[in-house]
DNA sequence: ACCTGAACACCGTTCAAGT
DNA sequence: ACCTGAACACCGTTCAAGT
């Protein structure tokens, strides 16, 4: 277990988490840190020492998210079959992202980063899913689940709204998978 | 026509673009202004009086290239059918994009600008493509070419290089065409 | 062990003084 | 008409002094 913190460097930490939240859904994740520390009530040292660089702030904002997403691509997978549940995870991928200003530009910053890599683990969670959909069947593009994520990250950054990201999902989509109505 | 710029002006304007060219492709379009125009040996004033935005700066900078893009999407309506002409002038965009650093988010940047606006240039000459794929029966996904220029710059931003742009590609393709090969 | 806040560095932006 | 470069503002980062 980690060694104990005292409690008022725990109780700064959580203040900061907390404010954090709030300057970054405002102002996005490139909000100025003095903004964070200031409202916080604390010294711009005290946000250095519990957050050496605003890649480990976010990614500490961050990882109940992404634990929820993987959480989320297990339980389709469990209840779903393979194309139903590929498919509606993507859609949750894109709504989390358009709502928590940021994710999408920490996940895509922490891709192969040493530690707190979130891409790695979000992409481990969908390769369960894509995986069942290629054995299934339904999708047969030849894409890895690094892939897939930059895809939805790329439709997610690129879309204004949910709607405007739903239709480019739509796309990739029938892209990915094999065509359930072929035409002449 | 344009009042007359004195030749100084006109050198320092030339210099500046030149030396910028440099730098936003070693440095990216973040890269500071500061050593653009210390590098380009002018003052700080003079890069102000040229380019009182950034974005004004890379809009200079990159519309040789779009007006490239346009012509070369001209071209391809006039000698290639259809689906062909698409297809190959969306990876002609993301190898653009690829090549010169900063352009994909310059046009992101200037979408619905007042002035200057490079998206609506692409979107214009992608429009035509589009048009012709779409009435060929090519094209059966209901997007228009602002959707189709937002999905090519989230592709070409997600990349890291243009094979995995054009596999990319593929796949947004194949959900944008028709199926060519349908299977059971 | 942790915090504060002043000090420094860096970069964008403005503007008074020059030519 | 245009340029220079110092001055100012803002923000990130460090660190000596405090508790």
């Amino acid at each position: 277990m980690p060694p104990a913190r005292r409690r008022d460097a725990e109780r700064n930490r959580n203040r900061l988490l907390a404010v954090a939240a709030e300057v970054v859904a405002e102002r996005g994740p490139e909000a100025p840190l003095s903004e964070i520390s200031s409202r916080a009530g604390v010294g711009a040292g005290t946000l250095y020492r519990h957050f050496p660089t605003r890649e480990s702030l976010l990614v500490a904002l961050f990882d109940a998210r992404v634990d929820e997403l993987c959480a989320a691509a297990v339980r389709a997978g469990d209840t779903h079959r393979p194309a139903v549940a590929l498919r509606a995870w993507m859609l949750q991928f894109v709504r989390h992202a358009l709502t928590d200003n940021g994710l999408a530009e920490t996940i895509d910053l922490t891709r192969g980063s040493a530690d707190h890599d979130c891409a790695a683990r979000i992409e481990a969670a969908a390769a369960q899913l894509l995986d069942a959909a290629q054995q299934a069947g339904v999708v047969t593009a030849t894409v890895d689940a690094g892939q897939l994520i930059r895809l939805c990250i790329a439709l997610a950054l690129a879309a204004d709204d949910l709607d405007q990201a739903a239709s480019l999902i739509a796309i990739a989509w029938s892209g990915l998978a094999a065509s359930p109505l072929p035409r002449g």
